[in-house]
DNA sequence: TCATCTATTGCAAGTGTATTGCAATTATCA
DNA sequence: TGATAATTGCAATACACTTGCAATAGATGA
């Protein structure tokens, strides 16, 4: 786990190493796909780690602050899901209707079109979301 | 308005014509921003439209259903936002942050993205979002 | 025009995700 | 170890959206 850069994080910003937070970093830095808070607390009581819903929620919103967790927002899925930044590049994602699986697309085609948007609209561009959806081989 | 196109869906589908879905189709043709559910509930009823939130949002379902109308999921806002498709091409949007103004971006440049999405992943894509957030040129 | 049928509506209640208040707990550090 | 303050769990709350059901109102045809 990279417990080195969670330490530093939180106590850069007065805050306290937790079992929780260990926890939460820990289970999504060994799953490959994105999870929703619900799943990470599902996820986590499987596993006898007790941490309530709540704290889930406040836990992955301290991980985005420090910047080692990515929220992602899918297609009408009503539900946030977040995953490891460490290690992996901007990018995103395609989700299956039939099944929900979800598929990182390692591409980001956007860095282009955001100049064009700019001079375009004269907004100064923060961010971007893209996400596609569709079916996945198996459900074809 | 374009009351032809509703009557007709309408009737296609076994549905009826009635003055509620009317008054949202007519919300929405003229009002060039996307609207959210409560938005087009609080313009109605400063019209002296009567109608109940719960109506709105089971006749964007429909107006949706029929394809008069295009669902639009803006980031982080937290609520769905509905407009008119009806001589509209397909696009994008991009909102500020600061004060929640919506610009329509006009290019969608997905397609040729997509074919190597597909090839790339096997999946067929069937839909996709893409959406800005930024500064307006008044908030910058 | 009117009666009948049934789609639609309004109201109340319910869902699901996410947030907030507060007292109890626990990490940190002298 | 004890003092301090951040963190946590629990309950309550917020908010967008949906559902059940009885009342209302389009559509149809006599
Ligand atoms: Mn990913
Ligand atoms: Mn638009
Ligand atoms: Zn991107
Ligand atoms: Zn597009």
């Amino acid at each position: 786990m990279n417990a080195a850069g969670l330490k530093k994080g939180l106590k850069a910003t007065g805050r306290r190493v937790t079992r929780t937070r260990q926890a939460v970093l820990g289970l999504l830095e060994r799953t490959p796909q994105p999870l929703s808070a619900t799943e990470i607390f599902e996820q986590l009581q499987k596993e006898n780690v007790a941490i309530d819903l709540v704290t889930v929620y406040r836990t992955v919103h301290v991980l985005k602050e420090l910047g080692l967790v990515a929220q992602i927002e899918l297609h009408h899925e009503g539900q946030a899901r977040y995953e490891i930044k460490e290690g992996r590049e901007h990018h995103h994602h395609i989700q299956c209707q039939m099944c929900g699986a979800i598929v990182d697309l390692l591409l980001c085609p956007l860095k282009k079109i955001t100049k064009l948007i700019e001079s375009q609209t004269k907004f100064v561009v923060d961010d971007h979301t893209l996400e596609f959806t569709g079916l996945c081989p198996r459900c074809q």
